[in-house]
DNA sequence: TTGAAAGCGCTAACAA
DNA sequence: TTGTTAGCGCTTTCAA
């Protein structure tokens, strides 16, 4: 079948260690040497099998990177820094859906660790079940981004969710806002936890109330923040401003504005959350918080690469700041709901 | 380091060969050898190592699916029915970007070469300069999607362009356009070229004229959609309807639509390509073809696993229907340029 | 500067 | 029903 290093080395009339030699450039072979080698490398169109030589020097040169999923900008964006940091060092990176299904993230650390790549980058599937342990216990190494497993102990990528409901929130507050509503998700989750705590010590620093009629929760879905956003201006809790916890939830959020007559900024102040493209139509009129998804990627990596290397530090809970957008000021050539996009 | 097939026959008081047995299912073993390797198993939570298994039987239990970029929803449904399909019959897929890059498209090559996957499913980063011949050299199994190398003999997958841009001019001609745009990629791909076919023989077929000035082909870009509609409307050469022969593109051109007032389906009749989960926001209003992205996925793992399993049939090249949706019906109640969320 | 021998972890082929 | 031997393709000793 394909050529193997055998078949190089006899043609090239040296040995199978010569070859390697040449291959990997380890150890002394002189030019006339490694010239015949190439050209019988050429001929032959030799490529090395990885298996063999993972298998003899336990090494990969694979990383994994499970993701929720590959359909939002969000976790592409992450992907895109994955990669691009894993392939300036040689690296290849197995990419995998989990659906946030902690069953199929079970199956796929079970393939990983089977293939023995060098090491894992994840978005736990769930923060309270997810099977990390597994690659704990096998001693793989692994960095979690954007969300974090309690129960066991490792190095963290994330962004600043408590910093950036604090400045948004504080930002509608400075903007004239005294009755601000939160729509976001279920507090399952560590992020969504800590943007509520950042939206309420926000409220509270500027001497507000903080009113349960105006925390509005429930799943990461646009009909959700559409319903939530519907009830709230029928409700009669009257907010005057909006500070939205995830960019699918806005989406819903501001087809119910703009379906109600409610113009933003005027009517409504509005800040959110920003991690999807399909926000764009609407950006102009938000003021948003946007992860630094593709860093957050490039550094899980890096952190990676040194639990690869052996080092022995102390886990990392590495948080990075959001970009903060102020957008709301009052513009009166654009104040509908929709944006178009610039000539 | 971690448990191998050894530890645990030791551990079982059998023999290597029994484990792996008991692991493969294969062969004879008896109930209580097979309880006592499994407890042993367990309790060193052994997982075979793939390298080593994979070396010995020269067989791989994964297949790799390149794609230009897993950032939008045409190629992630694609990589949807790949990955479902492949699991299906116990396969992993090991997902790479191109971004219609040849280079990056060639090195990943030689990686998924070097790790002797079993197969690969690919969208030719280029169709006149992809390195496909490296895969078909190396008697690596493969079936191109989308996208044809001409250069290459080998399975394809990919919807109708053909068909569907014949469907959709029909249509529009049937509901009284006598002058259709038609808003399209330059004739770099095969796609391009079948749909530009499509609505020429479509115009032609109805005894219609085909306008070259009607034409206008640019880059996948929405703002390219933009400007060439912009353009179309005040060039003088007055459309009656448009046809838009990429999602991505008509983005830009219904936003282009929208800005200078023109209604639809009122004003001109739209009929698109629909690929690409931002146009949601417009669809109502609009006639559009959909390929069977997911199905393609499937029926790619399908080919390849005949290939995989050494079929030796003639190469095939697989034209799938697009679905074609008719929706601009005027509709007095919902005559704006953009949908909301359904209530 | 080059090579021979051994072995990574697993399984095909044969034997018992 | 279970085991022994050999070897997949490569690289790490050690020796020349």
């Amino acid at each position: 079948m394909a050529a193997t290093i055998k078949d190089v080395a006899e043609r090239a009339g040296v040995s199978l260690i010569t070859v390697s030699r040449v291959i990997n450039a380890t150890g002394y072979v002189s030019a006339a040497t490694r010239a015949k080698v190439q050209a019988a490398i050429a001929e032959l169109q030799y490529i090395p099998n990885q298996m063999a030589s993972s298998l003899r020097t336990r090494q990969s040169s694979t990383i994994a990177l499970l993701l929720p999923t590959i359909a939002e900008t969000f976790w592409t964006t992450i992907a895109r820094g994955v990669e691009d940091e894993a392939e300036s060092r040689g690296y290849s990176v197995f990419l995998c859906n989990t659906d946030n299904d902690t069953e199929k993230e079970s199956r796929y650390f079970d393939v990983l660790l089977g293939y023995r790549v060098a090491g894992v980058i994840t978005v736990p599937a769930s923060e309270s079940a997810s099977q990390l342990h597994l690659l704990h216990e096998h001693r793989m190494p692994f960095v979690q981004i954007h969300r974090k497993v309690e129960s066991v102990a490792g190095d963290v990528v994330r962004g600043d969710s408590y910093g950036g409901a604090v400045a948004l929130t504080k930002h509608l507050v400075d903007a004239g806002a005294r009755r601000v509503a939160y729509v976001g998700g279920f507090r399952s989750l560590l992020n969504s936890r800590d943007r509520v705590a950042g939206y309420e010590d926000a409220l509270r620093a500027a001497g507000l109330e903080v009113d349960p009629s105006l925390i509005r929760l429930g799943t990461f879905e646009q009909q959700t923040g559409y319903a939530i956003v519907r009830d709230l201006l029928q409700s009669g809790v009257e907010p005057d401003a909006i500070f939205i916890a995830n960019s699918t939830l806005a989406i819903g959020a501001l087809h119910a504005l703009i379906e109600t007559g409610v113009r933003i900024p005027r009517d409504m102040l509005v800040a959110s959350y920003y991690d999807n493209s399909a926000l764009d139509d609407f950006s102009p009129f938000m003021s948003t918080a946007i992860q630094p998804t593709y860093e957050m990627g490039r550094l899980s990596v890096r952190r990676l690469f040194m639990r690869i290397a052996g080092a022995s530090l102390p886990p990392e809970d590495l948080i990075l700041p959001n970009r903060i957008m102020i957008r709301n000021a009052f513009d009166a050539d654009r104040e509908s709901g929709t944006a178009l996009l610039p000539a």
